[in-house]
DNA sequence: CAGCCTATTGAACATCTGTTCAATTTTCAA
DNA sequence: TTGAAAATTGAACAGATGTTCAATAGGCTG
């Protein structure tokens, strides 16, 4: 009996060997000639499994945005229950997540310049983006003002994707921790203000 | 006698015709077909004026920046000498500038994308990015205390280009107004705080 | 008008890519 | 061990793309 069946095996091959030439050559360059050898499999098992380069890049985006929420589900479940501390675990798993940001900026950056222009991958883009914007909305619900919570939110998910594009495009010139301090920097100063005004 | 050149009326006609294409169906199927055809000249036209294919892309994005740059020279002269004042300029003019925010951020999406591997677009888009930033340090020297200069900088920075990320990824559903505004309100507020810091 | 030079064309060519599918290998229950 | 089913291969194919270059068109001068 396989306890795991030799087509998951596969696909994650795949998926992993698709993640890494995108991250070195781009979404444009990632053939899947290249994608075949850097994996070790051949050509036409692209076709068997993801039933084209389509279906695999689209998985390969899925796997990475599946990643990205089971570690933002992690890390807040073990933070206190305080609104101001699981906004900053947000910001901490939007960029310590996985492996550098260096690295795998280059790849999301990749992922959203085709959303543009896949219907499929858009979807994918935006179902993400709206589930980091309904989680910032709901505990900075509990922080600031009502009438100041989407501007703030907004403002929040603008940084990060900011700093995110700003990590792919100085290649490691930008490092993470200082782009998760600014980030959670100007959370605080939220946080003091709306406190400010409350007196 | 000619006043303008045939040559940089052609050259002019490739990269407008560059730049509509790679808005409409991005830069992966800006191909120099399709390139030629909108322009209304044949495909040897291309090479003949920059050399090949990538030659016309980097000079469309060289026109890109030199157009903001342009704008952004032109906003601030008419600007008091305030540094608020021309803080806010760089904002509106990085908003609102050329078309609607709308139409030329997937473009620009699209450039940093292929800037990121390609070594003659990075230039381009470093030389852009330097100038941003050290403008902005510029007037933010002026206002804020010096530690908190070149972070406030970082922060600006990074919101400007994730506004313009997500309006390129939203299609349409986030406008430049807000954008800015928000950006706005954030220069604002660490104003607001320098003053009180102050006293 | 003739002659020359520049501008422009677009078919031909070489290269590259994704997909297909008949052939081959591997797996594993009987 | 056997044999059928599943997994995998990779050459062949069709389509697309960037570049080249011999041929053509256009205009300017003498």
């Amino acid at each position: 009996m396989r306890r795991i069946s030799i087509g998951s095996i596969r696909r994650q091959e795949l998926i992993n060997a698709a993640l890494e030439v995108i991250e070195q050559h781009g979404f444009h360059a990632a053939t899947v000639g290249k994608i075949s050898q850097v994996s070790g499999l051949s050509v036409g098992i692209v076709s068997h499994y993801f039933g084209g380069k389509q279906g695999l890049l689209e998985a390969a985006m899925r796997h990475l945005l599946s990643l990205l929420q089971q570690e933002l589900i992690g890390s807040i479940k073990k933070m206190p229950n305080d609104p101001c501390l699981r906004l900053m675990a947000i910001v901490d798993v939007n960029f310590s997540g996985q492996q550098t940001v260096g690295k795998s900026a280059k790849t999301w950056v990749a992922f959203w310049s085709q959303a543009m222009y896949s219907p499929a991958l858009a979807r994918l883009q935006r179902v993400n983006e709206l589930r980091l914007f309904s989680n910032l909305k709901y505990y900075l619900r509990q922080i600031v003002p009502d009438d100041q919570v989407t501007a703030t939110a907004h403002t929040v998910a603008a940084l990060i994707d900011g700093f995110w594009l700003r990590a792919a495009l100085s290649e490691g010139r930008l490092d993470s921790d200082k782009a998760a301090a600014l980030c959670k920097t100007y959370i605080e100063q939220t946080i003091q203000r709306a406190k400010m005004a409350e007196l």
